[in-house]
DNA sequence: CAGTTTAGCTTAATCGTTTTAGCTATTTAT
DNA sequence: ATAAATAGCTAAAACGATTAAGCTAAACTG
């Protein structure tokens, strides 16, 4: 970090009065191989801690045909969904030795071309990608360009590639059976148009532990439309609230956190007038009067496995397909207490 | 973005029948200095698209020196303030074709060390930073370096080196001079213990404008120690109230939310019985039933600004020091009315 | 028409490593 | 004593780009 340049292999040598291969092979833990006497090895050691040495990455990287760098796409680097997810797979990837090159495809499928393309020209060894919707057949065109890769948060389950996500049937699973034990009954959805496969997931644990418990008749999922979410949001929750809703259920933090803002707009009280179940983790969910019942999802492991299994797949390209899926936890507070009244009788 | 390996420089010159030399000086925009044909140069662009070309950033550093690499380092990016700064400077970055290397310090000086010098090692050609408490010594080796470099969010004004900052000073002065306009005069500060000029900053702004209104006896500045930041807030909120503490305000972020909490677990009303300041937007300060008067900085300038300025320092360096300090703006919610007794008179 | 310019290229060194192939002197085997 | 084996090292190419220096043929000069 002086200001002089830095010591290389070839000052090592000169000093040493020796080759540059011989320091390599000491320094790289192949003197036996080489047949390198223990004694020279011992010298070539010692005097690299003297000089301060450190090996030139770029140097190395560009011998080895290996750039050590892996690239993230996320929808949104600055939602801290993401970001959290980000950060730690940049600590693992770096413990790993690699470097991370990021990316926002703001949840366009065109960006989203354009930057994965960006990446891999840049010389990225693997992609993680939050695929945005319509993206699967970039995704899969993706796959058969031999590009390790491995898909985070969401994933196309019919195509063979790896991923790292959250069991999403189970997490609305819990949450329904959940509200359902706590004696809710109409239970409504709030979710948004997508060709998603996470939220589709995420809907079909809905329904089959709603017509599991015989609720079948109190089915109820709203669409929003992202194009204008605080108003359609408004609209939906006008209309659950009329038809007796006992419960609602936003299917992304994003929705969560409309939600309440509606709510709160509209004077309706979390859970006196209605109970509430939130996604992912936020601060406003446990700043209200009563905190929001919500499903947390193991961000680190998720994002440890998606480096593990790229690297993985950089490293042996026989892994194709292979994936994680993280249980989800839910953490339960005041916004869905145990009702009062039967819901069966009201 | 195919099976076989990547279009290298070679490939081009060999499949032009030209010599690798005049590909470079093409592609580099060097073909009038270096006296390449109009034709000859068309040929090369053509062929270059057709075969996908992109260089390899790795030899190209290797060579060079030039990566067309810029580390960033903050404290932690999965924090809401620093990832929408992170992502607008790799937006900025990107359209003057830099790519970006994040990292996070975690607020430690050893880490910011270690980072800044695996950042250095991987090649990047300047740094952004955000300063981490104790690492002046640090940040004035780096400038001595040569390595370019710019502060965010912090910085240390006796350094010579760039920076990007908030008018810190003019800040805590908007937020006084809105609490005295409205009737307060017992108004405390809420900060943590540091030698970071930013924060003595604001420390300044506050203290300087109770003076000026004649407001000397009721300076109160609290600073907290962070290895315990709630417990702390708990106790320091309760000595304020009982002080008869008409107004508190927060010098961060995190101590705002922190204040938000205690207040809440205290059963402390805002406004009624405090009116509260934050810093920095969060969707917490807008949730509660009045919410939150807080600073808001221009982020998108900042980060921006920071991006320019290094970018200037790699291409010509003669521009040591240069900085940019961005207006602050008050934006004025509920949690500060104006109060309804004259505060001189209770 | 000989000498000088100039236009338009190419050659080859270089960055700091890794690694294959091979060299030399000594030891071992026969 | 001589061939074969071995120990301990080195030379040099390679990775993919950049760039100083030089080369050749055509164009210009007087």
């Amino acid at each position: 970090m002086s200001n002089e340049k830095r010591t290389s292999i070839k000052d090592l040598a000169a000093s040493l009065g020796v080759s540059t291969a011989l320091v390599s092979f000491v320094l790289n833990g192949k003197a036996k191989q080489h047949r390198i006497s223990e004694e020279m090895a011992q010298r070539v050691i010692k005097k690299a801690k003297e000089m301060n040495y450190s090996p030139n990455l770029v140097a190395k990287n560009l011998r080895g045909g290996k750039s050590q760098l892996i690239g993230v796409l996320v929808t949104d680097i600055s939602n801290p969904f993401y970001s959290t997810i980000s950060r730690i797979i940049e600590d693992r990837a770096s413990e790993l030795d690699y470097t991370v090159l990021f990316s926002s495809s703001d949840e366009d499928l065109e960006s989203t071309k354009r930057l994965i393309r960006v990446l891999v020209n840049k010389g990225v060894e693997g992609l993680i990608v939050v695929p945005c919707d319509g993206s699967k057949e970039v995704i899969e065109e993706l796959c058969h360009d031999e590009v390790p890769l491995v898909l985070v948060d969401r994933h196309f389950p019919d195509v063979k590639v790896g991923y790292s996500v959250l069991d999403n049937f189970k997490a609305t699973e819990l949450i329904t059976r959940h509200l359902i034990e706590n004696g809710y009954s109409r239970i409504s959805v709030i979710s948004y148009e997508t060709e998603m496969n996470h939220i589709k997931e995420r809907v079909a644990g809905y329904e089959e532990t709603m017509r599991k418990a015989g609720f079948t008749e109190y089915l109820n999922v709203n669409r929003i439309n992202l194009s204008n979410p605080r108003s359609e949001m408004h609209d939906t929750l006008k209309r659950l609230l009329k038809a007796k809703t006992d419960a609602v259920v936003c299917l992304t933090n994003m929705l969560s956190v409309n939600g309440i803002y509606c709510l709160k707009e509209m004077k309706v009280r979390i859970p006196e007038d209605l109970a509430f179940v939130g996604f992912n983790r936020s601060d406003v969910f446990n700043l209200l009067e009563n905190p929001i019942t919500y499903i947390k999802q193991p961000l680190e492991r998720i994002a440890i496995e998606a480096v593990n299994i790229l690297v993985d797949k950089i490293n042996n390209d026989n892994t194709r397909g292979k994936g994680f899926i993280a249980e989800p936890e839910l953490v339960i507070q005041s916004s869905t207490p145990k009702k009062k009244v039967l819901s069966r009788l009201d």
